[in-house]
DNA sequence: CTGAAAGCGCTTACAG
DNA sequence: CTGAAAGCGCTTACAG
């Protein structure tokens, strides 16, 4: 064993906080005595107060002694007086589960650092307990809002104690509480997007490998592809549509029974699913987009502009979810009454579609 | 166009918090009004002091009260007293680029929620004012300390303000600065174990494909593997390390090269490498594992177990940093003097590599 | 067993 | 132009 050894419990290293020998952090009242003046005037001078009339010579003098001392103001204090703080807070159910998770985080962070606000996150791999902890913790901050987050869009309860603060629903809805601001993806458009890349390579007979999980996203993305048949004035027809399990193996296994079918694309309901459809057809002797154009579902990252070839397909929007999500929190974004947000799913066009060879 | 119209600058909602109606908070004032004691009683009683004397039906009357008012204590002015805070902040610069980010998030987060922290996290996409002013934040906030990280293993910088907290690096190092704490991943210890999974399946002409991106991965993965061969008497032989950009793509590529040395396995830098790999062995004609045993390295999500065959690896084990770097900060992990602690790589044996039939 | 008082580091009217 | 004072919501000795 090459790695060192870890101590967990080490009687020598106690779990409480070694007195740590940092001098007394600066104050306000550091910085005034410093520059001669009331602490009245420091905050005055740190805070730019416009209606301030503060000598220029004083304002000097009070900066140069937050830069000698090195003051740092304490926020604490500062959120204390203020009655509210500069921090949103943000719950997750999946960090761990997925890559997903992570972009709404980010989309979350920027948009609330924007606003000058801090991001306070929570992940909770769906454990109730863990999750009435954690919005306590965020109540107890004084959070200005929360945006509770699912990893995969989804329906959800609000807890109880969610409402005692602003906030929203980010990549989950509430069938019960229709009030709660939320901000879903735009599954059906998302779908439609993803047909149309195949109807533009010209296709007409397309196959549709839906989930066999129940989810928004499953009667979403097969609505879009209704519509999009539709408005291509092509008739739908039930026994185009196949279900598999969402990952590699399901469209994999897939694979038989899509041949069957005799048509000359297919738009799987996932990435993945097209990552393990890609082994069946080559299995199969085929090859894509010759024999068969492919789309996906979700950009996901890592795979879908690296198969061979590479995948078109739809992103899903984690990092708008999550922007969004934050801006909505702050009045910034109108919510929709009665309706979730919903964000679009742009198409992402790479070379598992040919382009339409005008005959 | 299906989804919400979107109005960033709608003038109606402007960017300012609007006033909220919401009552004032419950304080602890109130509540010891309304159960008729002091403040000082009910801060006792909420903290359960041990050595304060309170009479039970007193501990009731607040117990109760505190219930009916809803009261949650403001954690800000807690910390106020207290001269600290409840705070770790975590600085990140890559949530974005990769899903190994919010693995260290996650890692982070549970330990430090074990020890009663909560998480403040930043993202910087590595973009250094960004990255300042993170760190400011933090401090304001007077976080307990700051976990500085990276998405991927390397040499850093301490930047100055770090130091004005306590700090550990994660994932990175700092050359200039040995005395800073940091934890990183044991690359020679994972890439040993990667070429021993396959000396274990019997395998003796082994190659390796490399990254041509210097990093501690690259140097410290080689090593592993020389370590290996050595353990098990067989000569190192350069010939049979190849090059390749670090993935899909990059593993394709190295085929041909690949396919000239006549091995019966290989170990690839990565698993998006080994990826890429398994199309190029497909598409000459080869099977995996029977014709070429393949290991990969980093146990990537979405990918690893989902090839066909599911690829043998070593995991990049992020989560742990992150919970490791936070143990470190508190001092509960000790650290190592003038060396980063590593962090094992846990081999994961799947099929891409036949078991050893004992001839 | 419990309360009055001081203080944590700030900001904000209010005087002057 | 600037200072003295009160107050944000808590906790912690100190009395009694």
């Amino acid at each position: 064993m090459i790695s060192q050894e870890k101590n967990p419990g080490n009687a020598a290293t106690p779990d409480v906080p070694v007195t740590r020998d940092h001098v007394h952090p600066v104050t306000l009242r550091e910085v005034a005595e410093a520059a001669g003046v009331s602490t009245a005037t420091v905050s005055l001078v740190i805070n730019k107060k416009k209606n301030a009339r503060i000598a220029d010579e004083t304002r000097q003098r009070v900066n140069d002694a937050i830069r000698q001392l090195g003051y740092r103001p304490n926020a604490m204090a500062k959120n204390l007086v203020s009655g509210t703080s500069k921090f949103i807070g943000l719950v997750a159910d999946g960090v761990a589960t997925t890559p997903f998770a992570g972009q709404i985080i980010h989309g979350a962070q920027d948009e609330a650092w924007k606003h000058g606000y801090a991001l306070l996150i929570a992940n909770t791999e769906g454990n109730v307990d863990l999750e009435k902890d954690a919005i306590a913790m965020m109540l107890e901050y004084k959070v200005r809002g929360i945006l509770y987050s699912t990893w995969f869009h989804r329906a959800t309860k609000v807890p109880s104690t969610l409402r005692e603060s602003d906030f929203v629903l980010v990549n989950c809805f509430s069938p019960d509480s229709p009030s709660a601001r939320a901000v879903v993806p735009d599954e059906a458009q998302g779908g439609q997007s993803a047909t149309e890349i195949l109807l533009r390579g010209g296709h007409r007979r397309i196959a549709f490998i839906n989930t066999t999980t129940p989810a928004p996203a499953k009667d979403g993305r097969l609505a879009g592809y209704r519509a999009a048949l539709d408005a291509a004035g092509i008739p739908f027809d039930p026994s185009l549509v196949l279900e598999a399990y969402p990952d590699q193996e399901g469209g994999y296994g897939a694979t038989g029974e899509l041949l069957q079918l005799d048509v000359s694309a297919v738009y799987c309901y996932n990435d993945r699913m097209a990552m393990g459809l890609y082994d069946g057809l080559r299995e199969n002797g085929l090859s894509i987009p010759d024999d068969i154009a492919v789309v996906g579902f979700d950009n996901q990252e890592v795979i879908a502009a690296h198969l061979r070839p590479p995948l078109s397909t739809v992103s899903l929007p984690h990092y708008e979810l999550g922007a969004a999500g934050v801006r909505m929190l702050l009045g910034i974004e109108a919510a929709p009454d009665g309706a979730a947000l919903k964000i679009e799913c742009p198409a992402v066009e790479r070379s598992s579609v040919a382009l339409h060879s005008a005959a």
